[in-house]
DNA sequence: CTGAATCCGGCTTGATACTG
DNA sequence: CAGTATCAAGCCGGATTCAG
């Protein structure tokens, strides 16, 4: 098998969960279902349009579930699906590389723009 | 330890590796060093651009190591440090999911999409 | 052969205002 | 509370052309 053939779903997934907020908040859903408001309150920076969209593609990927709770004022809860979860194991096992090795890409690549600095 | 702060440098690290070209340029170079026009003509659909582009940002990043052979033509080589080639074993772990779940996302698509045509 | 420079279309993100 | 709609800005990726 060759490995472009095993790269197509892998960089599919990649370029899925490498957006700007789908790791945040598969991770702060791993804590057990969450309210919307709660969500936004944990991250704090989102703002709502990227909230919803990233929760929808969670939704529509079979990430997580959404559940509508038709009071007034209105309820609505995450949560992870089997698949979702399932997800946690991989994400933290890149996420374990990154926080120990984040720190020699920070390095190199001020060495790379020093030297880019000097031949300019 | 906050969920958010060990998800800073995962994001970013995915971030960086969930762009279109990284992943297999990653892995194809996990064969060995490997000339320009080889990675070029193994990935067949990639152009110039993005191919220099994605092997600068790997070098900056300090995970692969760029060699020029002043010769005419000129020859240049790529191949990943011991960094680039640590970053396969979690590269491989989500790549092994995805194969594994990819089928499962398309399915929870395709049932997502039929809903929302449904509803309208 | 390897790569730089330029232009351009599209997608992603964000701010803001409005709704049930 | 939990969205939706609209608009503007920015980055990414691709095609093309030129250079050493």
């Amino acid at each position: 098998m060759h490995v472009t053939e095993q790269c197509l779903p892998a960089n599919e997934v990649l370029a899925r969960v490498g957006d700007k907020w789908t790791v945040l908040i598969v991770m702060l859903l791993g804590d057990g279902p969450q309210r919307f408001s709660e969500l936004r309150r944990r991250i704090g920076t989102i703002s709502q349009r990227m909230l919803t969209l990233t929760l929808r593609n969670l939704e529509r990927d079979g990430l997580a579930t959404r559940t509508v709770t038709p009071s007034i004022p209105p309820r609505v809860d995450y949560e992870l699906t089997p698949l979702g979860h399932s997800l946690r194991g991989p994400l933290t096992a890149l996420g374990g590389w990154a926080v120990e090795n984040h720190p020699a890409m920070v390095a190199a690549r001020s060495r790379y723009d020093a030297a880019q600095r000097d031949a300019a």
